[in-house]
DNA sequence: CAGTGGTCTAGACCACGGG
DNA sequence: CCGTGGTCTAGACCACTGA
């Protein structure tokens, strides 16, 4: 399949996370089962559900005992508990709006070509959208997109608004998220970000810096999230 | 070994999570080869492997092929690389030096107490201290530990100091941290921190609450980190 | 060379879900 | 009931390490 010095579980893993990237079968689709799938790639079923728990780990698949296995679906509820990690400050869950503030197309600056691994005068989609809790604006963001991976993105309508963008992402671009890294830091809000968040000039923030990552770990979203966390945290785990 | 209903790879697991953590084998020492280890818990090998693999995910054994398992041993490296998570602008590592500020041990307060899972007025140790980079103070912490758990712990003396405190946990307490939870905001600083961190009063900082974990999913130590984030960033993977 | 963990296979049996 | 994935076993062979 491809290098010779990787184990065969290794390789049939490649080989199957490829195959979904490509659509072979679609976000809900059922895989064929593990006999069926093991004879087609020439490896026993052990081998194969070696590479299966790779992928379920990853949570590109999921499965369950006596109906099969398919390819994970990307969910507002799955998408909000996993990569949206803002809370209240006992700890609760928390369900933000979003209110898009502007969208344009233009070409990719330093930083964007720099995160997102483009060519110097690719062009970049860019969202700016409020995200409340409550109603009280809580969060700005700055989002951007490559042109050629999300050709024709738009500014989302209302009805898309009350899904997370990584499940518009899956539907819409057959792009899945699979990780995304951070660099955080804190700094204080400028005039204009002071005023959409109803905080003064100055008020402390969180800003985030991230960068997502899809099935084949291409770089495919920088996003900048200005987080005013006086009555929300965001929560994190090492391990 | 424990409940009936988990599988028995899951029940070799935590009785060989158990017996690491009572200290059957210490940090670097061996344990019995595969063969040796399935006959006494009387599973197959397969089952055994798939019982340490999962120890090793968590970092909690080391295996390395003709040489044999053994436990792992917290090293400043390690440990600084997994949990310390401050990085340059640019991304590079950053090794940081510590000065400790005050030491007490007194009874623990509220926040200690739910954080800990502690009875009402237990005791805990207190050390605040400063960390340094590159000479210049960049974050202040204030760490709590249930003296139950660190009997006799003391204001760590210069030696120690140049290690990172949870090899010093695992050393002098035999308490390993596997993971750890943590709630970050971005608070201003106050005129005392603002001195210590050489910063004027306002100044933004990264305010992290930390719980860490040992190997038996107990909290063990509850820390306040205070980031000064100019010359530094938290970076942060979710996946 | 002997001994370790790593890979891969084949097959029996169990547990769950749905007709 | 059948078909699915989940567990567990036994054993062959490979790859790496150190004496």
């Amino acid at each position: 399949m491809t290098l010779q010095r990787q184990p065969l579980y290794a390789r049939a893993e490649a080989e199957l996370r490829a195959r979904i990237a490509r659509g072979d079968w679609k976000p809900g689709e059922s895989l064929p089962t593990e006999p069926a799938l093991a004879a087609d790639l020439g490896i026993s079923q052990g081998t194969l559900r070696r590479a299966l728990d790779g992928l379920e780990r990853q949570r590109l698949i999921e499965r369950r005992q006596g109906i099969g296995t398919h390819v994970a679906e990307a969910t507002s509820e799955r998408e909000l508990f996993h990569f949206f990690r803002a809370e209240t400050l006992e700890g609760g869950r928390v369900t933000p709006t979003s209110l898009a503030h502007s969208f344009e197309t233009g070409r990719a600056d330093a930083q964007e070509v720099r995160a997102l691994k483009l060519a110097r005068g690719a062009k970049v989609h860019r969202l700016l959208r409020e995200r409340r809790i409550h109603g009280c604006p809580m969060i700005l963001e700055l989002i951007a997109l490559p042109e050629t991976l999300f050709p024709g993105f738009t500014m989302p309508v209302a009805a898309e608004v009350t899904d997370e963008l990584y499940v518009h992402y899956q539907r819409r671009f057959g792009i899945t998220i699979v990780r995304v890294e951070e660099k955080l830091q804190a700094v204080t809000a400028t005039a204009m970000i002071g005023k959409t968040l109803q905080r003064e000039e100055g008020w402390p923030l969180l800003l985030i810096h991230r960068v997502a990552f899809d099935v084949m770990d291409r770089p495919v979203e920088r996003r900048q999230s200005w987080l005013e966390t006086t009555r929300i945290r965001y929560a994190v785990e090492l391990r």
